[in-house]
RNA sequence: GGGCGAUUAACUCAGGGGUAGAGUGUCUCGGUGACAUCGAGGAAGUCAUUGGUUCAAAUCCAAUAUCGCCCA
């Protein structure tokens, strides 16, 4: 049974879906309209790996963009969301790479570089849409006509051209470090691409002989492999068991190099034995310390993590594993092995080729971030840029203040060729193109010399770091680059914070003079509904296609966007999309209500002329609401924003609203008829509207499909009285007094079990004549939704009558069977108890002198009015009381 | 080790000086002309602990505990 309604459920969500989509496409809803006057509102898409597919935290972070867009195209901007996707240069690769060795022809190098990226580039043409298709099935309106590709001609020019200003400008230079090496990928990484995993290891102490005694010096490494490059050893200068060893030389083992003992701080004596063994090339502290003091540097790897040439016979060829355990063999045999310890230590993992990375010697290229960060910093500082919430800005200083040289080179053929060509002498003409290139050589030379390009790529984050000039075409001068730049808001994860935006502002505000957006807006990660990181290894990933499928696109922009508290990750139960599908389905069922009825908004009829207070108190709500979901909207909070028009929708206008106009909306002679269809009509048509940038699919199905409220949703005007020409009457009195009347009503007939169907008379004394006005103004509707035969005046006192109290008016409601006395005091006593609880609250407040001189007037005076309202209820539910006694 | 955050109803979470809120779940009633993916009505909390500031603290401050995340 469930099936044939879900499978009904899919199917119109199928026709909702491509509706919308069609009529955006055909209106160009997405498109940034630049010769417009209106004022631009700009996001930079991040672009997402072109080897991606989608997942839930795309799903959240293009769907709070989205939201974002939607809602300043109906407030008249002129937004330009610039999509697009980068060429993931190790990710992209290694698809192709495994594509060839699951064909088992040929591998990279012998295919050469040339055939090789055109197959890349064929494999990008084939399977690159996947995650742009994904993204307009989930409805991101970006301006798919700007499409950009990191790659793009466009793109790879002002990639070429940042580089070669950056050398100019000496902010990129070559040098030789030690890097993050991939052994498997054969490449350089950023330290970013580097995660640190705590691992179970040894502490393997190695007793090194001291020349010229009989004694060693021992030392403890959690890599003995690395002894084969060791040049020396360190003690802490203080320390005094090795005062009298420095200096001295040791023979280094197995190698029979001798080495000496330095004094260096960075030696911890509480760690190990105090003495550490130093290999500048595969270290980074030992790096320094080599440099320090000058001590030789021995690299003893080949590219692919083999030992090379530089270690003895024995070890070479061996993989660092490998000869790890063939060092300690060795060393055992010789009675150098003294102690093994276990102990936990930290081993840097590559975060795509989840491989062992070492430090390695090696010629790269480097951006000089340190200069970059600092503009960027005080871009931050100033609020030129802001983070929301704010609290991430301590993040990007902490990073920025300890940034480190970026490499940028990588060992790869997919990606931007570094513009460099070396000269036979090792000199590098870095120029636009090779032929200024061997102009220059010309005449550095003197005569026609063979220049080589440099075999690196570019980080993808290079030309990543360019999006927010380089799609508007940069470095060409042109109207889109004037009108877009600077952009409003980036909208990412915190995970990118250093990959990406650091990278951003600092070469956007180089290049450009000015901070790329005005505001960075972090949202959370998505977690499953247990808390835990989503991982294909844990097999918790949640698939946003199959949850697509499932419930519904907007089913999942809405939970996604209700779930989107400030500073606080989503742990996406599947529990919460069935309830926002839920409320789908509500919104579906009033239109058709509202269909049945023929509730039509006609033009000719005059919203100044509104005057039911029901009419009245919708609009008011209705207007309060836009109101406040504009502001969450601008502000960010988009839980706030979701949960407000949830809240309206379903609770005000659902279950009150329609159930209110219901008797008169079945009455066509009525002359309120004619009123109450229009405003229906007109109040669900600005539903939509504010639900529109949330849930587009549905929304816009309604407004120009089912309703024919207008041309197209997506383009028409955010509800604003203003705007809309219709004039708040702020009085809600009648309305709210019917509801409080009705509820009591209601809280009775179940509390003393009166059947639903079974009709009830009510009398009343003296009230208020108000509430008298409030009842003859609506009988019927009372009389319908509290199922009353009559509801009249009486001076008398009705036996066998419980007592309800709206606000300070009491009735009797006469109940036909013998109601249980006692039973009915103790319920009116319990209200009875719970409000002089309240007021002695008050009370005890408004005698303490303390609060009366001190707290604000307004506070006091509020406090005030409460105690009159309830001494009003307290009063009247006491006599009703002593009636019964 | 440094930084950030969390701790509120059974669950998931809002709120953020003036007596505690939502959704889900739970319990009772309901086969009614939009909707059972529903309607109506209930029950349910020492706002982690301890101090402090304040007329007033779940909210601000400090410490503690537990749990996360990021960086070393």
């Amino acid at each position: 049974m469930t099936t044939d309604k879900n499978k009904d459920d899919n199917s119109l969500n199928k026709i909702i879906e491509d509706y919308s989509t069609d009529i955006w496409f055909k209106n160009n809803i997405s498109e940034a309209k630049i010769n417009s006057k209106e004022k631009p509102l700009v996001i930079m898409m991040p672009p997402p790996n072109v080897t991606g597919s989608l997942h839930i935290g795309h799903a959240l972070n293009m769907t709070l963009q989205d939201v974002i867009v939607r809602y300043w195209r109906m407030k008249d901007k002129d937004v330009l969301w610039q999509p697009g996707t980068d060429h993931a240069g190790i990710a992209t690769q290694m698809v192709v790479e495994k594509q060839l060795l699951e064909e088992g022809s040929i591998n990279r190098i012998k295919l050469g570089r040339e055939n090789f990226i055109q197959r890349v580039w064929d494999w990008k043409e084939k399977s690159g849409g996947t995650i742009v298709n994904q993204l307009k099935r989930l409805g991101a309106s970006a301006d798919w006509s700007r499409e950009r590709f990191t790659l793009d001609e466009g793109l790879s020019k002002a990639v070429i051209e940042v580089f070669v200003s950056l050398y100019n400008e000496g902010l990129i230079y070559r040098d030789k470090r030690l890097v993050n090496w991939d052994t498997q990928l054969e490449t350089a990484i950023s330290d970013l691409e580097v995660i640190q995993k705590e691992k179970k290891g040894y502490y393997w102490h190695f007793k090194y002989p001291i020349i010229g005694t009989k004694k060693h010096i021992i030392v403890a490494t959690t890599r003995p492999e690395t002894m084969l490059g060791d040049t020396c050893v360190a003690v802490h200068p203080s320390d005094s068991r090795y005062k009298n060893l420095v200096g001295k030389k040791v023979l280094l083992p197995l190698v029979n190099r001798e080495i000496e003992i330095i004094a260096d701080e960075y030696a911890d004596p509480v760690k190990g034995t105090g003495a550490v063994k130093i290999t500048p090339a595969h270290d980074f502290n030992d790096f320094q310390v080599g440099k320090r003091h000058n001590i030789a540097i021995i690299n003893i790897m080949n590219n692919n993590g083999t030992l090379n040439e530089n270690v003895p016979k024995k070890y070479q060829g061996l993989s660092m594993l490998e000869a790890r355990d063939q060092v300690v063999k060795d060393m055992d045999s010789i009675g150098l092995l003294d102690s093994i310890e276990e102990t936990i230590h930290i081993v840097p993992y590559g975060d795509r080729s989840e491989s062992v990375i070492e430090p390695y010697l090696t010629d790269q290229w480097f951006v000089d971030a340190k200069k970059l960060s600092i503009p960027a910093i005080e871009a931050v500082k100033s609020g030129q840029t802001k983070f929301v919430p704010k609290s991430w800005e301590n993040t990007f200083f902490d990073w920025m203040y300890n940034i480190e040289p970026w490499c940028i080179s990588r060992q790869l053929w997919w990606g931007h060729r570094i513009p460099a060509w070396h000269g036979p002498d090792g000199h590098i003409f870095v120029d636009k193109n090779e032929s200024i290139a061997k102009e220059k050589a010309l005449k550095k030379y003197g005569r026609d010399v063979n220049l080589k390009r440099d075999p690196d790529v570019l980080d993808t984050w290079f030309s990543s770091g360019l999006w927010p000039f380089s799609t508007l075409g940069w470095p060409e001068k042109n109207l889109a680059l004037d009108k877009y730049y600077p952009g409003d808001v980036l909208i990412t994860g915190f995970d990118i914070i250093f990959f990406w935006v650091a990278r951003m502002m600092m070469l956007s505000i180089h290049f450009m003079k000015k901070t790329p957006f005005k505001e960075v807006y972090v949202h959370a990660l998505v977690r499953d509904s247990k808390g835990n990181k989503m991982s294909k290894s844990k097999g918790n990933v949640v698939d946003p296609l199959i949850l697509m499928d499932k419930y519904g696109t907007d089913s999942i922009r809405f939970s996604l966007t209700a779930l989107a508290t400030q500073g606080r990750d989503i742990k996406l139960a599947e529990d919460r999309i069935i309830g926002y599908r839920n409320f789908i389905t509500k919104v579906l069922n009033a239109s058709r209500f509202i269909e049945i009825n023929e509730c039509r908004y006609d033009k000719n009829f005059d919203l100044k002329a509104i005057n039911l207070p029901v009419s009245n108190w919708i609009i008011n709500l209705l207007y309060e609401t836009a109101k406040n979901v504009s502001k969450d909207i601008e502000a960010y909070r988009f839980n706030e924003a979701a949960n407000k028009i949830y809240q309206f929708v379903w609770h005000n206008f659902c279950d009150w609203y329609l159930e209110i106009v219901k008797p008169n909306l079945l009455n066509e002679e009525n002359i309120i008829n004619k009123e109450i269809k229009n405003v229906t009509a007109f109040v669900f048509s600005k539903i939509l509207a504010i639900l529109h940038p949330i849930i587009p699919f549905n929304t816009e199905y309604l407004y120009s499909n089912v309703h024919k409220f207008g041309n197209v949703l997506a383009i028409s005007k955010w509800p604003d009285s203003k705007i809309d020409n219709i004039i708040l009457r702020k009085d809600n009195k009648e309305i709210e007094w019917i509801i409080n009347f009705i509820s009591e009503i209601r809280s009775l007939r179940s509390l003393l079990n009166i059947p639903a169907k079974s009709l009830i008379n009510i009398y009343y004394k003296s009230i208020d004549s108000n509430y008298v006005k409030y009842i003859t103004n609506n009988k019927d509707v009372l009389y319908r939704i509290s199922k009353i035969e009559n509801l009249k005046h009486s001076d008398e006192n009705i036996s066998n009558a419980a007592q309800i109290l709206v606000n300070d008016a009491i009735f009797q409601v006469a109940l036909k069977g013998v109601i249980n006395i006692e039973e009915e005091l103790n319920r009116l006593n319990r209200d009875l108890t719970k409000m002089k609880n309240d007021i002695s609250f008050i009370n005890n407040k408004l005698s303490n002198e303390n609060f009366t001189s001190r707290a604000p007037k307004e506070v006091i005076d509020e406090q005030i009015n409460k105690k009159e309202i309830l001494g009003n209820r307290i009063t009247k539910l006491e006599a009703a009381i002593n009636k019964l006694k």
